[in-house]
This record gives structure tokens, sequence and C-alpha cells, in this order.
DNA sequence: CTGAAAGCGCTTACAG
DNA sequence: CTGAAAGCGCTTACAG
């Protein structure tokens, strides 16, 4: 490390402004601005002319003065809980070049799970004057209305778009990948390939673990299983002792399959098949949900579900250009994704 | 899904700004304006007056008008070559916290790893009047000038601050973890619990994977090998197909530990491990890099080294501050972190 | 403690 | 095709 002390020579120069690119290039003010914005008719010779001036000062317009008589700044606000769960850093990946091809800039926020921050991030967001705000996750629409009321007086301002969770609210979007269809999938194929005592497992209360657990419980019921056979168990603590949970749970009544309700909790219960030293998929079946990269990082390919993020986003920023040049947008709207089969599950016959 | 198809009211009510408050309250936008910002002398008769005004109002001012008075929007740019990857994730996570504590709002690049658009990004970001601009990788600072030339130019105009890469310019402030002295610590404990012929696994050649690269040179060299015998292993295509990869060299030249560059590559190798039949840690040591989820996901918990994020991202924010503020600050530090042993590799005796 | 006024740097009818 | 001028909504010396 050489210098480990060195004091800035602040850059004092005065920016360059539009009147100074005017004087230079001997034309008014609002030629510059429409040369700069291609509006509006100009000559060849004076748009060479501003141009030129532009270049040789390295002119780059004030951004608040242009926000100021604009009056939007082509900002996006995302909300998410945790930037770090690899299904919302995805969201926020596709979201952010989506937004970017199509001119606008991604401002992040993350609540933190209990979205104790939501209300002060919100209007954080807002006092940015974004033009809009994507939320990912189905915690937002979860729980009481408590939770999600700033939501609804954030749309009272701007469009908001919900991935993946549900709000009937005014000037509210949502896009949603099937979920319950998704499990309901992921079920039939592990009951089809014989196994008799599945077991749900479950983690943080949201909205989308509610539609995975009805998914497995309307396909358990179609196979004739009743209500007391049908289990969902909710992860306690933390992934790191699920082991022990999954343990105590076998030790009473075994199980042959664990339908996840993400990748994450799909290598914990596979950690848990190796400890016990059961085989996979022979003895039990497991299934993740989301199809990240997780699944496919541990010693058997995890069979997991695809939610289709790319598309997910993707519908977003249709949803958001169609609400900013104010048409109209189906305030709901409902995908599916597919089973991606991997090695933690059988062949179906 | 109820109503598919919903036009949107367009709430067309002009939004209230200061001179509304100020005709309330009966005081000029003067005084206003200082009540907003708690700056000057307002009786308090008259700041609850304003007050109450602007509750009635639900009054919060324009932050272009205010950015361009202000000259500044308290908005920090992050930059990042993919906020999928665990480690970029991680930081942007605390970053964002950090930045929303000290009343910055954080805005997000991801230019891709080809670093393609690094020159669109930012200018994208300092078009937005960013206050200041914060790397996440060593791959900015990496390769030819070419590279981060775009980023000497913006640090024209505001603080740049890299984390993990290191670059001597003006205006440009550094935060590095030693790599190379954390891959020495994981080298030394592979060495000195038995393992004589250990591999490096390497990713992409980033100025991060150098350092790291030389800490296992200097550390191998140290106890005695000759450099043919220090094995370097560039990764080839991805973490999917490293296990024929790796099956082939062992089947040349057997290793007994591999130290990976970072804890997803060591998941691949334990997977290798597992599928070849041998046993961890007793014939195969292997080691990660982070401290990542990751590295307690799989059957064991992987040995990795922790790079103490938290503190990265808080060391880059009192950077950030400390410049804001013009006072000095060192222009490159480095910190240390720590082995977090686990059961990938054996007990010191 | 308060107000009148200048200034921040653009965009955009409007008139030519 | 071009320019003069109003307007966007704040902040902040300056004067009282």
């Amino acid at each position: 490390m050489p210098d480990v002390l060195t004091e800035q020579s602040p850059d004092d120069s005065r920016k360059v402004n539009i009147y100074d690119i005017s004087r230079e290039s001997g034309v008014s003010i609002a030629t510059v601005s429409r040369v700069m914005n291609n509006s509006g008719y100009v000559s060849d010779k004076t748009r060479k002319k501003v141009l030129d001036a532009i270049e040789r000062n390295g002119y780059s317009p004030n951004a608040f003065a242009r926000g100021m008589s604009r009056s939007t700044m082509s900002i996006v606000g995302i909300l998410c809980s945790d930037s770090r769960d690899p299904y919302q850093a995805e969201c926020i990946y596709w979201l952010q070049k989506d937004l970017a091809a199509a001119g606008y800039t991604a401002m992040l926020c993350c609540t933190g799970e209990d979205l104790k921050t939501l209300e002060g991030d919100v209007s954080l967001l807002l006092s940015r004057s974004v033009d809009a705000l994507i939320c990912i996750g189905s915690g937002f629409a979860g729980g009481s209305e408590k939770n999600w009321e700033a939501l609804v007086r954030a749309a009272d301002k701007v469009p908001v778009i919900l991935l993946n969770g549900e709000l009937e609210q005014k000037n509210i979007y949502c896009i949603v990948c099937d979920d319950e269809k998704g499990m309901e999938e992921l079920t039939t194929l592990v009951l089809e390939t014989g196994s008799k005592s599945p077991l749900f497992l479950t983690g943080a209360p949201s909205p989308s673990s509610q539609d995975k657990i009805r998914g497995f419980q309307k396909c358990m019921k179609e196979h004739g299983y009743s209500s007391e056979k049908i289990r969902v168990i909710p992860l306690e603590t933390t992934l790191d002792t699920m082991g022990d949970q999954l343990k105590r749970i076998y030790e009473k009544h075994p199980f042959d399959a664990i339908l996840c309700c993400d990748d994450q909790t799909a290598l914990g219960a596979l950690k848990f098949t190796e400890q016990a030293g059961l085989k996979v998929p022979e003895q039990i079946q497991i299934t993740g949900y989301n199809g990240s990269l997780l699944s496919r990082l541990s010693s058997l390919q995890i069979t997991t579900y695809d939610n289709r993020l790319p598309y997910l986003c993707s519908q977003a920023l249709l949803a958001l250009q169609a609400v900013m040049k104010r048409q109209s947008f189906p305030r709901q709207s409902l995908y599916t994704g597919q089973v991606i089969p991997g090695q933690t599950t059988r062949q179906a016959s």
C-alpha cells in the first residue's frame, strides 16, 4: 500500500451548463435543448454546431433540472425483503436488466423480513420521485392490512407492481406464478412414482407458501388421502438445525418423500437424508422449488420447479410501460412454470 | 382472478407544493422551507402552523427542485457484474442497509461479467446525478486500462469506492480483504493436517483470484514444494461440468486436497468427491472461500474463509462519508478475514 | 424570528 | 427552423 493518506484536490470547476453551450455555439438554449432531446426541428448545420460545442465541453444536462421540467427522472423503485435470498437476487438481476433496456434506472430498498421498515422505505423511494414501485415476493401482500397499507397509499401516487403477490387494489398490478399448480405437479410426480407418505416442508408463512400448501393438499386429497394423512411441516428455526427436526419426525412417523417450499430447504432435506443414511431417490424422494442454481450444486441434482423468473420480470416491465402510457393492463395475471426433473425423484413409469 | 381488464382513473389532482403550504399557513415559502429542513430559526408558534398545514395536505417536497437547489439527491450508485452471485448479493444487501441508515439511496447497475456495458452504465449513473459510485468486486480493477478507464473518468466527477479491488487513481478509494493471506491460511491448514498434494481450483481470472493464487503458491513454496508441484487449475466452462474435469485430472495425477476460489466451486468439488466415492475429509480435504450460506448447505459443512462483508461495506460507507466531507481518508485499506473451520478439513493436531 | 427575491438548469408552448 | 420567455419547486444569502 503506497500513500496511506491522500488529500483530494476538490474539483471546483463550475459544471458546464446549457447556457455555456448556447453561447459557444451561437444559438439559443431552446435550440440546444432540442438538439439534446432530438425534439422539434433543427437544421443540420445548427445541429452540428451545437453537437460540436457539446462534445468540446463534455456537456451533459443536469439531471435535476431535467427532472424538474419533465417531472420524471425515469427511476423505478425495487422493494424486496432480502437481496441475499437467491430468488430475490435473481429477480433483482432481471428487473435491473429490463429496466435499463427500457431507459429506467433501478433504485433498491431491502425492507428486511419483518417489513418493519416498509413504510419508511416506501416514502423514501417516493421522496426520490420514483416513477413506479416494483415489489418482489408475496411477502408484501400477506398478513393483515397493516402490512401492505403503505403500498396501497403509494399506489395513490405511482403504479405499484407486485411480483408473485396478490393485492386487489387500485393502481396495483400483480403478476403471479401459479405456485398452487406447481406444487400440485410436483406432488403428482412424487405420488405417481410410488411415494406413499410424503411430507410438505414449508418455511415462513407467506401467501406463496399458502398456495404451495394448498396445491399439495389438493393433490393429496385427489389421490385419496384423508386430511390426517396430509402432513404439512413448518420449518423450525434455521436451516442449520432442520436436520434434527426431520430426524425426530422421521423416527415417529417415517416418510418417503419431502416436498420443499424452495431449493434451499431441499438442500437441507438432502443433507438430512445423507446423514441419516437414507437413499435418495430410492427410499426418499425430494423436490425443491424455484429452479435456482442451488438445485444443481448438490451431490444429486434436485428435482425442482422453474417459475420462470425472466418471464416474470419481463411481464413486470410490460405492465409498467403500459400503465405509464395510461394503457389498460390486466390487474392480475397468472402464469405457469414447469417441473425440472432431477436425480432426487424417480422416473415416472 | 376477478377483473381482468381495469382502466385506471388517473390521479390528475395537482400535487401540493410549497406555495400551497405557504398560503395555507400564512407564512412565506422561506419559512416553510426552514421548517421542512429544520434550518435557521422559526418560532414554535409558526412552526406549528406550518407543520399543521403540511400534515393536512400530506405535503412532501419535490425531489427534483430540492436536488436542483441543493445539487445533490443523496443517491449512491452501486456497480456490480451480477447481483445473483452470492458474494455480490451480500455486498448489495449490506451496502444498501448502510446507505439507507446514512440517508442515501442505492441505485443499482449490473454490468454483466464482460463489463461490456460498464462505460454506458457509469454514464447512466452519472447522468442520474449520483453522489458517489461503489463498485463491488475486483473485476472492475482488473485487466487492461480499457476495463477501468470509465471508472477513472467517473472519479473526475464523483468519488469512486472499490470493494475488493485496487486501483491507484485520483479520487478512487479501495477497501480490500487480504485474500492472499486468507488463501495462505487455508493452504497452511490443509498442509498441516497432512495433505501432501493439494490442488488450487480457480475461476474467472480476476485480480482477487490472482491474490488467492499468489497466497497458495507462496505457502506451498514455504513448505518446500517446487514450482512443478504447485498445481493451479483454472475451471473450464461451468460448474455443472467441473466434475468431469476433476475426474480426468485425478486419474492422471491424484490429489488429496482441493482449495477452491469460492464456496460455490467448493460445492462442486464436494459433489465430485461424492460421485467418485472419495471420503472427505479423510482422503480429500476441501476448502471454500467467502463464508457464504452455501458453505453450510451441503452434506458436510465446508471449511471456508470469512471475508467479513459487513465490515467491508461499513468501511465503504465510512470512506464515502469522509470523502464527501472533504476529510482525508486512506486511498487504500487492507483488512484480514478469518478461517471458519468446517467438516471438509481435518482437525489440526 | 421572518420575508422578498435571486438562482438552480432545464423544457416547451408560443410567436415569428 | 429558431428564439424570448414563462415555468417547474425548491434553498439560501440578504435585509429587516
